[in-house]
DNA sequence: GCTCCGATGTGATCTTATAACATAGCGGCG
DNA sequence: CGCCGCTATGTTATAAGATCACATCGGAGC
């Protein structure tokens, strides 16, 4: 099937556990997860890589849930904001949070032959750039950590 | 005057070395610092901010050294992929690099306050991300990390 | 019932980036 | 010289990503 980080795994179970987390978080929470966000991050959690914002346009448009850039945009903004969704800097695109409910300051791995996109754990708060902030006394708010490179599968393949 | 990285200094030291560097480089490689090239370079190297391509494109303009976006594109790809500068994935914008001549793995530190882009050395061989990408099989081609707050004086400026 | 507020619907526009194709200048080489 | 091949430019058009502005709608609370 579907690598997820590059593994194996059941994927069925990543996209009810993304949803049910997400729905659980916001009752909880008083957020609104309504269906044009219910359905983005549906759509989110059926690849283990990034979507632009226009393809995620193109399925609910399919589905008549919203025709024009805004609706997607403002799901994907509630999604990002709630940590239920990243956006990958890099490409410009969005992928589900594969970490739902912890806080997290999350790092992604990038495979430029399949695509897939792993989410791992930053550590901003060690390390040398930490260091070098603290020395300039700036405050680190927010952190992006994307790599790039070949998965596993993709650099044994691609020699064969 | 202005803040490199957030502190005083001899900023027509920067321009000047930063071309200096770069033409050392491209007569020693072989490389084509042709004047639409060093132009950007140079403007790049006037702010310690990051300026977008249209920005940079507007001088160009003014300056008869080209009107459309392919001729700043073209420059920033030539001075990126040579290490002369960096985009900053975030800001979707450009900035001459700090240390030209060494290798790096370069890491940002972007003021939201006053804009100002810091740039410090990442260590990509390190820390959990490294760990996690070495498990999967990952190989780390390149790496973006960009942090973002605020530095010592807008933070000590705004509460004021 | 009325009002407020968060969520949507929609058209237009703005910013960022690239595709595609034509031209120009220069070094090497027969 | 005259041609080739290469790299850099010039230029038109368009793709891709993101936001603005304004109208509407529907539920919560008074």
């Amino acid at each position: 099937m579907d690598p997820v980080g590059f593994e194996q795994h059941d994927h069925d179970a990543c996209i009810s556990d993304g949803v049910a987390a997400a729905a659980e978080r916001c009752s909880r929470e008083g957020l609104q997860l309504t269906p044009v966000r219910r359905r983005v991050l549906e759509i989110l959690l059926q690849k283990h890589s990034a979507l632009g914002a226009y393809e995620i346009l193109d399925v609910l448009r399919d589905e008549g849930l919203g025709s024009q850039p805004p609706v997607a945009y403002r799901a994907l903004d509630f999604l990002v904001k709630n940590g239920f969704a990243h956006k990958i800097e890099k490409l410009n695109a969005f992928i589900a949070c594969s970490h739902p409910g912890e806080t997290h300051s999350p790092a992604f791995l990038i495979c430029r032959g399949c695509k897939v996109v792993a989410e791992a754990t930053a550590t901003p708060d060690k390390g040398r750039l930490a260091d070098t902030a603290q020395q300039a006394g700036f405050t680190i708010e927010k952190i992006v950590v994307e790599a790039e490179g070949l998965c596993a599968a993709c650099r044994d393949g691609a020699s064969a």
